[in-house]
RNA sequence: GCCCGCGUGGUGGAAUGGUAGACACAGGGGACUUAAAAUCCCUAGGCCGAGAGGCCGUGCCGGUUCGAGUCCGGCCGCGGGCACCA
């Protein structure tokens, strides 16, 4: 048979699954390694042609690892908590394990048709009774330490969706999921204290290998900025407002005071004769959106209270406003306001016209009337901090409003904690019960997992409460300690809870007893490889290193930090077309003529999106098998470009990878497809063979380890074009070929490993090492020189390798173009660059 | 506005400060074939030139260097993240 991969990549995938070829356990003699993807969420859609992007790097850092000698745990499993199988149920009244349960079988069988090295004997679904007993107890975890509370907050409530959302689910004032608006709502909530942990969460990733943009992504989500708390008594002995600066530096340049319309203290101090225009005011930004609020080109709004708060270092009595402007989520709600230093102060002082007073002065001249200084200078107008710089004289300030007991120095995070409950059914339930007198009380470990009760309906309850509150016999309960009537929560986990502790799981998936086995976890942790899209930069990757922390701290785990290695693969885009009408057409569809596309009789703009059912642009992987097999479509999404980079899908491109697989199938296979024993010698390579070779095999190593697997296969596919037109080919080169194509293509190598005459599967067949002389002779006998005159090149000489110094001058010099060129100049400095090139330096 | 990242042929991309365009896709030419597919060989940055060869060329401007796609400064453009965060 010629190269057929719809016969051999079932059989090898069939061999893996019979011998358990990819099961890993614990073994001390032997390194380890854990190499894990981001698990996905089985979606109806099914796989597209994004999700292998990263499982074939992981799994060609995996085959690579077990070639090696290490120990490798490859785990997957499925995220299977998710919105849209409830937003079916809700529909159509199928209960969401069912279509959850489609879902994964859908996922996996695409998944197993692309040759993964998986220990299936590890799979999890975050749905699992047993994994929801180990994630309720985890929470339970964080409430004994005073880590979970609940508490009446201002939540991104969504309509659409019934449900709340954390702050990180929204962006703009919508859901980032679905794009329903989202407002503000004072409701009780679960509430995780994450921004106890914030300080670590930001120092930590310092010692973590991630792309600098997550950690840059993460430091500026934790937002630490340290400043000074103030306080400013309010005139008239009415109480003080408290306030937060990083400037406190510039207090002798406060002229006024900004309250949050939200901010309590607005109703108390504001004067009789201000109060309807206050009152006025704060309904009005009231009524606004998130999303209208936050809109930066908004011309700033604001009230005057009436009431004046009197500036702690010089007695300065300045008025206090309300605006808009200051949001009560963030440091106190209060500022102190200096409009020469500040550039909303400012904006906010010409509006209302009122005072602006320099302090800071920076070198050269600057119109502070006109602009605000927000960079360094000399203090001026400042009293005892006159003449100092900016760092100096907020040290100093701080010090003297301890002194004064008048405020501190204090550190403020943009991170909040972290909103914990979701008015969903398809979710881990909240394994608390609340009891008549309003008090909690958890629910104990050998009750769970508690599971969402069986519903008819998966909406929320008629009167608005979630849709666990339809099961009436679930929800009505016994305190477990005192038999008094009680009350199960009504709220379950966000779909973050699974995903913050899986990969913990996938170490001893099966384990009764424990979460996992605290030896187990010794061993395998932490994670070396973790790859998946930089989308979850923030939520996954932040909250999950959270629970990592509180389980090390409880001394569950004996890693500080989860995950190691970070990679995010990059996203695969598609062209998809759409006439004048924003009407998307099938690709099949649509004509191109004279550089133009046409369908249903428009002319069609192409564009490159990112793949959606919607815009009929999504490459199903299985097709692609279909036509290519799974060692091409590997092959193809390795080859596209850089992991990380953002790509487009050409299918066309596919063939190319194909072609290759099938010119690999003929190295070893002769014209009747039987082993090509005419062909194959045992003789030693020539040595510019061995050298290509040996180059191939230490670039290949180490491009692997870097994960630029792009240009590891243009590595390979030299190889074949060397060996391709070789009427005898050396075994041992093409044996050394197969073993570093076989994390890439591992289908095609079993299979011409096996035809080379190795019975085992080659899957621990020990990685080859590049030939220590072959790699230094080059294989070269004669190197081509290129000759430059001041950076030019002006001729190409060849020479013996190794050369340096002045034999290589000497050898360039020898060349007739050479000395000609080089006749009427004069050299000035000459430059001979060993294996490289020459370089004359001549006067003009 | 702030923080990341990126600009190289028709296309995807390659290049420890040392021959820019490896490897591939699409294209052009040829071989094989009755024909096509498949396969194989040749060609291929632009301009000038019959050719030898020459000139130009990695978003733009400048700098460092014997030598810059690569390092530095400034601009322009694209993508991502954050955003009245005090």
């Amino acid at each position: 048979m010629p190269y057929s991969p719809e016969q051999i990549e079932p059989k090898w995938q069939d061999f893996w699954k019979r011998h358990e070829t990819f099961r890993a356990e614990v073994d001390h003699a032997k390194p380890k390694y854990y190499v894990l993807d981001m698990f996905p969420y089985p979606s109806g859609a099914g796989l597209h042609v994004g999700h292998p992007l990263g499982y074939t790097a992981t799994d060609i850092v995996a085959r690579y690892k077990r070639m090696r000698g290490f120990n490798v745990l490859h785990p997957m499993g499925w995220d299977s908590f998710g919105l849209p199988a409830e937003r079916y149920a809700i529909r159509t009244g199928i209960h969401p394990a069912v279509t959850t349960k489609q879902n994964t079988d859908t996922f996996r069988a695409q998944i197993q048709r692309l040759g993964f090295s998986y220990d299936w004997s590890r799979e999890i679904a975050t749905t699992e009774p047993d994994f929801v007993r180990w994630t309720q107890w985890i929470f339970l975890q964080l409430v004994e330490k005073g880590l979970a509370y609940q508490a009446e907050v201002a939540v991104n409530w969504c309509p659409a969706q019934s449900t709340v959302l954390a702050n990180e689910e929204v962006k703009d004032g919508k859901y980032i999921e679905t794009g329903d608006p989202v407002e503000k709502r004072l409701m009780k909530q679960w509430m995780l204290k994450i921004t106890a942990y914030a300080d670590r969460l930001l120092e930590d990733l310092e010692d973590l290998d991630w792309p600098e943009g997550i950690k840059a992504m993460q430091r500026n989500w934790i937002g630490r900025s340290h400043g000074a708390e103030i306080v400013f008594p309010i005139d008239g002995d009415q109480g003080e407002m408290r306030v937060f600066s990083t400037r406190p530096d510039t207090l002798f340049g406060a002229t006024y005071a900004v309250l949050a319309p939200e901010h309590p203290l607005v109703a108390k101090i504001t004067t009789d004769a201000q109060r309807q225009a206050v009152a006025d005011y704060v309904e009005k930004t009231a009524k606004l959106s998130s999303f209208e609020r936050a809109e930066l080109s908004r011309t700033k709004t604001g009230a005057f209270t009436g009431a004046f708060a009197v500036n702690p270092v010089n007695g300065a009595k300045v008025p206090v406003w309300v605006a808009d402007y200051v949001t009560m989520d963030y440091g106190t709600g209060a500022v102190m306001a200096v409009p020469a230093h500040d550039e909303r102060d400012h904006e906010f002082a010409r509006l209302f016209d009122l005072p602006i007073i320099e302090v800071v002065r920076p070198g050269s001249g600057h119109d502070i009337a006109a602009e605000a200084w927000t960079g360094d200078g000399t203090l001026v107008n400042s009293g005892f901090l006159d003449g100092l710089p900016v760092a100096e004289a907020k040290t100093k300030i701080i010090g003297w409003l301890e002194e004064q007991g008048a405020g501190h120095a204090r550190t403020t995070y943009r991170l909040r904690d972290w909103l914990f409950s979701r008015q969903r059914y398809w979710g881990e339930p909240v394994p608390i019960v609340h009891l008549e007198d309003g008090s909690w009380r958890t629910v104990p470990d050998q009750d769970l997992p508690l599971l969402p009760p069986e519903l008819e309906e998966y909406g929320p309850s008629p009167d608005g409460e979630p849709p666990l509150a339809r099961a009436t016999d679930w929800v009505n309960t016994v305190d477990p300690e005192t038999g008094q009537p009680a009350r199960r929560d009504l709220n379950t986990m966000p779909q973050w809870a699974g995903s913050c502790w899986y990969y913990l799981r996938f170490i001893d998936p099966k384990n009764d007893e424990l979460f996992v086995d605290p030896e187990k976890e010794r061993y395998w942790m932490p994670v070396d490889l973790y790859v998946g899209g930089a989308e979850h930069a923030v939520l996954h990757l932040l909250y999950a290193r959270f629970w990592h922390k509180v389980l090390y701290d409880l001394g569950h785990v004996s890693t500080n930090e989860p995950f190691h290695k970070l990679f995010n693969q990059g996203m695969i885009l598609a062209h998809s077309y759409r006439d004048p009408n924003g009407r998307y057409y099938e690709p099949e569809t649509v004509e191109e003529r004279e550089g133009a596309f046409w369908g249903g009789g428009h002319k069609l703009d192409r564009q490159i999106e990112k793949m959606s059912k919607s815009r009929f642009n999504v490459v199903n992987p299985d097709d692609m098998v279909k036509e290519f097999g799974a060692d091409s479509v590997r092959l193809y999404e390795m080859f596209m470009g850089p992991l990380e980079a953002t790509k487009l899908w050409d299918t066309q491109s596919v063939a190319g990878v194909r072609r290759f697989l099938n010119r690999v199938w003929r190295l070893v296979h002769d014209d009747a497809d039987a082993v090509d024993t005419a062909r194959l010698t045992d003789a030693a390579p020539d040595p510019a063979l061995a050298g290509q070779m040996a180059r191939t095999i230490a670039a290949v190593t180490t491009d692997i380890e870097e994960m630029r697997f792009n240009t590891s296969i243009a590595r390979l596919m030299e190889v074949v074009n060397t060996l391709t037109p070789m009427e005898a080919r050396p075994r041992g080169v093409v044996t050394d070929f197969v073993r570093v194509l076989a994390p890439f293509a591992p289908h095609m190598a079993e299979e011409l490993w096996q035809a080379l005459g190795h019975t085992e599967s080659i899957a621990y067949a020990p990685w080859p090492e590049p030939d220590a002389e072959a790699l230094a002779a080059g294989g070269e006998e004669l190197k081509e020189y290129p000759v430059q005159l001041n950076g030019k090149i002006r001729a190409k000489v060849m020479a013996a390798p190794n050369l340096s110094g002045d034999a290589l001058l000497d050898a360039v010099k020898a060349d007739p173009k050479v000395s000609e060129l080089l006749s009427d100049v004069t050299v000035v400095r000459e430059i001979p660059v060993k294996d490289k090139l020459v370089n004359f330096v001549i006067a003009k």
